[in-house]
DNA sequence: ACCTGTGAAATCGTTCACAGCA
DNA sequence: TGCTGTGAACGATTTCACAGGT
C-alpha cells in the first residue's frame, strides 16, 4: 500500500477498472486475475495491481480478485457510494444535451438545475430541470445543495462563471469552454476541450 | 528540429498556442517571447520552445517569434489550412449539440452529415443538416467527402460504427461512448469520456 | 501452478541552464 | 542585452521480472 500522492491517471483508469468489473459481474463472473482482466480489456496487468495497490491489498495470490467486492472497494474509493448534485451553467444546445445525457445515464450524478443569463431561458424547464438566473447561482446552489459545477458557457465568459461557483462554494468544476481556467487550489476543474481534440485529429490527418 | 515521433502531448499545446497567438495578434503584437507567452498564459517558455523545435526553426534570438508567421506556421502543421467535413454518427441529444456546436463555431471543421438507425429522424434535418439512415454510411461518406466521423451512440453501439466508418476509409474518429474502442493502426481515435472526468472529480470531492 | 505485490529498469515528459546568435 | 535552441538533469509513468503467498 503506497501513501503517496494518487495520479489522475491512476484514479481515470478506477474508472475503467469498475466498468470491465461491472461487465464480467453482468457474466456471472466471482474471481478475476489482472493477467485476465488486462488481456480482456486491453491493459497492462502490472498496472493494474500497481494502481490497486495504492489503496490497499485487495487481491489474494493465486487467485485474483472477488469481483462483487473489488467492485464495492473501486465504489468506495471514488466516492461513487454518494450522491452528487450537478448543476450546469450555461442552457445552450451543450448545456442541454448534458441534462440530458446525466438525465438518462443512471449514475450517481444528478442534474438538478441550469442556470443562463438570457431572460428568455430563464424559469423554462429542460428535461424536467429548472433554468434559474444566473444571478441566484450562489443561493441556488447552497439551497439546491449542488456540489458539481459544468461551465458549458462561451470562453470569454467562463471564468467569471468559475469564480462565482468557486465563491458560492463549489470544489469540482466540469469545463466545456475552450479556453484554460484559474482556479483556486481547493478547487479541482477537469477541462473538455473539443477544439483540442478536433485539431489533434486535424494534425494527423495531415501526417504523409 | 527533432525528426522523432511527436507526442500527442505536443500537438495538443500547438492548439493552445496558436489559440494564444491568436489572441495576441489581435491585440496588434507582431513579435513575442516564450518567455511572454509562458507568462501571459502559465506555460513553461523552455516548454514551448522545445515544442516549436520539433518543426523548425521560427524564432530569431534576441527577438522572439513573429506572430503572424507563427500562427501560419503553426496552421499548417496542424493541418488547419485544410478543410475537414464532419460526418456524426447518433442523431440523440449529443448529436444535434454538437452538430449546432460546430455548426456556430467558425473553423475549419464543417458538419455535413448526421446518421441514425431510427426511421423517425432519417430524413429530418438539424441546423440544416440531414439526418441518414445508417445503413447508407458508407455511402454518404464517399458521397460527401467526410473525413472525420464522431461517434455519438450508446456504448453497445460503438465498436461496430467504429468498424463501418473504417470500412467506409474514415481515418480520424472522435468518441464521445464511455468504452473503449479497438481500431487498427492507421485510424485515430480520440475518446472523451465524461463518465470518467465524472468519476474523477468524484474523487477529488472524496478526499477528506 | 497460479497470481499478487513490488523493487528495479525502461520509457516518456518536463524543466533547467547555458552556449551562441542578433 | 535579450532571446532561441538544446543537451543534461530531473521527475513522472509504465513495464519488467521475480520473490513470496495460496
Amino acid at each position: 500500500m503506497k501513501t503517496e500522492k494518487i495520479s489522475e491517471l491512476t484514479t481515470n483508469r478506477l474508472s475503467v477498472y469498475l466498468r470491465c468489473l461491472n461487465e464480467l459481474s453482468e457474466e456471472g463472473a466471482k474471481t478475476v486475475s489482472s493477467g485476465k482482466l488486462a488481456k480482456r480489456f486491453h491493459l497492462n496487468s502490472a498496472q493494474i495491481r500497481k494502481d490497486l495497490a495504492c489503496f490497499g491489498e485487495f487481491g489474494v495470490r493465486g487467485v485474483g480478485y472477488y469481483i462483487d467486492d473489488l467492485r464495492e472497494q473501486i465504489t468506495k474509493i471514488l466516492g461513487l457510494d454518494k450522491d452528487h448534485r450537478v448543476g450546469i451553467i450555461g442552457a445552450g444546445r451543450l448545456g442541454m444535451a448534458l441534462t440530458d445525457y446525466y438525465g438518462l445515464t443512471q449514475s450517481n450524478f444528478e442534474v438538478v438545475a441550469l442556470f443562463d443569463a438570457d431572460k428568455k431561458k430563464i424559469g423554462s424547464t429542460i428535461g424536467g430541470v429548472e433554468v434559474f438566473d444566473f444571478k441566484k447561482v450562489k443561493q441556488v446552489i447552497k439551497k439546491e445543495k449542488i456540489d458539481v459545477a459544468v461551465i458549458a458557457v462561451p470562453a470569454e465568459y467562463a471564468q467569471k462563471v468559475l469564480e462565482e461557483v468557486s465563491k458560492a462554494g463549489i470544489k469540482a468544476v466540469m469545463n466545456f469552454a475552450p479556453t484554460p481556467l484559474q482556479a483556486s487550489s481547493d478547487v479541482k476543474v477537469k477541462s473538455i476541450d473539443l477544439t483540442i481534440s478536433l485539431e489533434s485529429l486535424s494534425y494527423f490527418l495531415a501526417q504523409p
